[in-house]
DNA sequence: GCCAACGTTGGC
DNA sequence: GCCAACGTTGGC
């Protein structure tokens, strides 16, 4: 069971939109290094902080729910999206995705500038000078600190997709 | 809107 | 392979 970061612009694909969804396939992301942590890392199972990025102000927004391992973006192959590219094939992609399932939102947002103040955060990855990277991975202590930012236990179990019934 | 930092492209 | 130019990201 691993974490990760994921980056979002809540203009184009907020929290709240996932939770609308439930699931929603993670596309449209365009950098190597990140295509390769979707395509060769990110299992099912594993957690995500969903963070808006270019957001007022830019904060870890919910958490989410790894669902379906990495698959080929099928946006890519698609004329009319805005993330068509030509070079990516059906029988050699480029692009990859995963798909996530909204687990729970945090409510309040934990800001930026909140993150920055922990020191046990330090390392982080998004908090590196310019960082770009839209997809990264959080580490086992990196997650639990953020959840008992968020009031959440960091022993709470993402929901599984399936109920169990009887 | 500004601009620092980064990734990609393309000339050589 | 180098690196300048360019486009994008993303905080502020």
């Amino acid at each position: 069971m691993a974490y990760w970061l994921f980056k979002s612009e809540p203009e184009s694909y907020a929290f709240a939109d996932l939770e609308r969804d439930g699931t929603t396939g993670w596309n449209g992301v365009r950098n190597f290094q990140a295509r390769n942590f979707l395509r060769d890392s990110i299992r099912v199972g594993d957690g995500v902080l969903f963070y808006h990025s270019n957001a007022d102000p830019a904060a870890v927004a919910g958490i989410a729910e790894v669902v379906e391992a990495g698959h080929p973006d099928p946006s890519a192959f698609d004329p009319d999206s805005d993330y068509h590219d030509p070079k990516s094939k059906p029988d050699a992609p480029t692009w990859f995705q995963v798909t996530i399932q909204a687990v729970r939102p945090v409510d309040p947002p934990i800001p930026l500038a909140r993150l920055r103040e922990v020191p046990a955060l330090a390392g982080m990855e998004l908090l590196r000078k310019g960082s770009r990277l839209s997809v990264q991975p959080v580490t086992d202590d990196e997650w639990k600190v953020v959840l008992e930012l968020a009031g959440i236990e960091a022993t709470t179990k993402p929901k599984k997709a399936k109920s169990m019934k009887g």
